[in-house]
DNA sequence: AGAGACACGTGAAGC
DNA sequence: TGCTTCACGTGTCTC
């Protein structure tokens, strides 16, 4: 899935990939000439190659919904994936806790977002919490650089926008996918302090497809303009 | 990791493990009598197929604690522990959303159509008694009415809106944001199964001042048209 | 130049 | 029996 590869675009991945694809295809496809246990052997491996091939790609389509579900992942790479999940996961069943039991009482309490939690409310977790080569940063830090990510699974479309926030920058960005014939599934747009984190999971309106570095470059015009 | 296979308890795929690291490590350890680039070569290699496999090992940890985090996993496979992930954030996230819209929103069990008047008293909220531990509401059953919520404080709108998922539907609702010049802070919107959640915090772009019964008004015409 | 990340094909094990 | 899942070593890319 090339998680992290896909951010400049270009997607040499996929197009080795696809060549490789390619390239197996052509070759099994006419070797039945000895029609044999070899030709049964060959049509079984070919049978578990790509089967192989099936349960990475849904593996690694999880993936992108996962990180598409979890705010504040800026690093692409499977573990953090993970690891913010995990940590994200742990966060919201505290904050339910909390408000539960604000629910209760009658006080409402100030709530401050991420924390680092070091204590475990779950039962069963007998689990040393080691691990993780010290990767623990809840927000990097990202320079003034903008980052538009754009991801295209099946027919759905994963966007990703990080930049400074400025006035109508929103109403912006939803024309650009407006204009790019995008119909929104969900949106997730928060603005910390200045900068906006935004987070949409959209699919194509209709039979036009679109290029992901369209949308991406799209999007960049549509934060960068004044 | 062998996620699934630990259950017999034998473990048979430890010992193979391990059986293949010593056999490994054995053969590579007296090699160097060729001094040259290919002691160097195999060096690399041995470096290579070690660290992957402390990656590996990583990510199966990570899987391993996800699981253990998230309830209601039965299945124990890589690909179920990522689904249940997923369908419990949501899950989770849902009643955040749900359980934090009536904190701010104080008494609003009841919603009704477009309450209007900026307050932000924080009154024991009388939810009814529905659930709590039981994370067994995936759905608020709220009827197939509409729902369009507009609070006003300061310079501040609250919208929350729910109602069915139709196409291109998202647009239509920030056409009409624009439309009200407001200025989008925040969003959240999702669409579990063909229903859609969205609450955005906003602000007045510009001194026109806009009364919350036409923002409300705006909205419902939005999604009700066709 | 070296470490880290990913996809790939392959052999093994469970159902 | 065949289908699924996994771990593994390897080639390749990026930083």
């Amino acid at each position: 899935m090339a998680l992290g590869r896909r951010r400049g675009c270009a997607g040499h991945r996929e197009s080795q990939k696809l060549l490789k694809k390619a390239l197996a295809g052509g070759a099994w496809a006419n070797n039945g000439d000895d029609g044999t246990a070899r030709a049964q052997e060959s049509t079984n491996t070919k049978n578990h190659v790509i089967s192989e091939r099936r349960r990475r790609e849904k593996l690694n389509e999880m993936f992108l919904i996962l990180k598409s579900l979890v705010p504040s992942i800026h690093k692409v790479d499977k573990a953090s994936i993970l690891a913010e999940t995990i940590a994200y996961l742990r966060e919201l069943e505290q904050k339910v806790e909390e408000l539960e039991s604000n629910k209760a009482a009658g006080t409402t309490v100030v709530r401050k977002r991420h924390e680092v939690g070091g204590k475990k409310v779950l039962a069963g977790s007998k689990r040393k919490a080691s691990e993780l080569g010290g990767e623990d940063t809840p927000l990097p830090k990202d320079g003034p650089s903008n980052i538009v990510n754009v991801t295209v699974t099946d027919k759905e479309v994963l966007l990703e926008v990080q930049c400074r926030w400025k006035e109508l920058l929103m109403t912006q960005v939803f024309d650009a996918i407006k204009s790019l014939r995008l119909d929104v599934l969900s949106v997730r747009a928060s603005t910390p302090d200045g900068l906006l984190a935004l987070k949409i999971r959209a699919q194509f309106a209709g039979p036009g497809a679109v290029e992901p570095g369209m949308i991406s470059e799209a999007l960049q015009k549509a934060i960068r303009r004044r």
